[in-house]
DNA sequence: CGGATCCTTCGGCGCCGGCCGAAGCATGGC
DNA sequence: GCCATGCTTCGGCCGGCGCCGAAGGATCCG
């Protein structure tokens, strides 16, 4: 235990700026983008984004990766994408403007990524089948992995082997911002989102690098292997989100 | 689901102001406390201060209860303080000036409230013993109470059936910022730690809100009912937290 | 009812920081 | 080598907001 106090003002003061707060947003799909891209996102000049860059990649936020004449910028760590979200939980809705706006929302509602995991009513439906299964289990700094779910992981192709092995927590519940409920995160829901994306179960919707489609052929094997059948027609009012 | 977005900068931005920063650290001790006491917390005067704290009414993020000619302001919710928390958690640290904030931050990392439960090496402490007690299981929106847990519960006085009945979530892990592992968060959480105070098995300490000091019942209670011996002289290294 | 306490509203000051254009520095293509 | 592209740094402008003192309203006390 360090003898240090945190400073809170300074990181919510990095987030708390528009065009900082879009930037971070779009990072949310926990892709790397391009500075003059993200400039864009951020509806300012290259000049104006290279700054907030640069405070954010000072605040600890965001790093950078250079390639070529690019330099590519994603998010710090898991524990910046938990920090959004949970910002994003506590926030007030304000009226979408457009129908264009309305569709994106409601497409990301239903799936969509989570800093590198799942998260909408996907995620949400995923967790729990896990947990009503039995393939996870409280344990650790979260859940662990039961036997039915190691065999579960395997029969996907899950590297469950290096995800127990990665630096990060290995599975832990995070709090979705629009269902109120939890999906799975860590390194385990890092591994299993990735594999479903690379089995073809789900793609990435260009129109928001956040947002993710369901394939019919990822319907079918997700009711197969999980019983989740999607989009769920059941009320959205859930469980209020707890601190 | 309400086709909304949400404002990420405009909570972020209440929150990155060092005076407001600093009335919303002081209120994570869970406590209503006054619009002037909150002022000198912050370090400005009282006009400053009714003008912070009228922004974070109507941001959302507290609430105020008059009482008498003074006014109390508490956190708006759980959500808050887990927001709050998630920002702790990516905040570089930054060094401590004095002697007496070095022993308060010492203090803190043993035991204190997070809101309105149990955190610090204490906090994480409880959380363990009772997973691997077996006394929570995965389950719900977060943890559920086990046979066993429930009768523990039923022992230490704690009214498990009006924690179920909140409309806030039963149990929930929340990723304590100093230790960077979970403690036991949501209705449950709450419970057992005003329960904890009540039995005096915990004491607030006066010079900081959200401090608490374990008495020597209390250390003799916690070692007979969860087998928790505190400080543990285990090295402070963790897991790396995740979102 | 008069004074004390607590809080809020108002007016005005000052500064931080977000913004851009222009210039500087890299990299890549030809 | 030369130019185009992408990003950053620099200088300067300007608006927002954090600050306070003074004044006003509410509450409690004697």
């Amino acid at each position: 235990m360090d003898s240090k106090q945190a400073d809170l003002a300074g990181v919510a003061r990095l987030i708390g700026e528009p065009a900082r707060a879009a930037m971070l947003d779009a990072l949310l799909s926990g892709r790397a983008l391009a500075a003059g891209e993200l400039g864009r996102v951020g509806g300012v000049s290259p000049a104006t984004a290279s700054e907030h860059l640069a405070r954010l990649r000072d605040g600890g936020l965001v790093e950078v990766v250079a390639a070529g004449r690019h330099r590519y910028y994603r998010l710090a760590g898991p524990e910046v994408a938990h920090a959004l979200e949970a910002l994003a939980l506590v926030s007030p809705r304000r009226p979408v403007r457009s129908l264009r706006q309305s569709r994106v929302a409601a497409a990301l509602a239903i799936a969509r990524t989570c800093y590198d995991h799942l998260a909408g009513q996907l995620g949400v439906a995923l967790h729990d089948a896990l947990v009503d299964r039995d393939a996870l289990a409280a344990g650790g700094d979260g859940y662990r992995l039961t036997e039915a779910g190691a065999q579960l992981m395997a029969g996907l192709g899950v590297d469950v082997a290096a995800a127990a092995a990665a630096r990060r927590a290995f599975a832990r519940p995070c709090l979705d911002f629009t269902e109120r409920r939890p999906h799975l995160a860590g390194a385990l829901g890092a591994a299993l989102c990735a594999r479903l994306l690379a089995d073809g179960w789900l793609v990435r919707v260009a129109a928001d690098q956040r947002g993710l489609r369901i394939t019919p052929r990822g319907r079918r094997a997700l009711a197969t292997y999980f019983g989740v059948r999607l989009p769920d027609p059941r009320a959205s009012t859930a469980g209020a989100p707890d601190g």
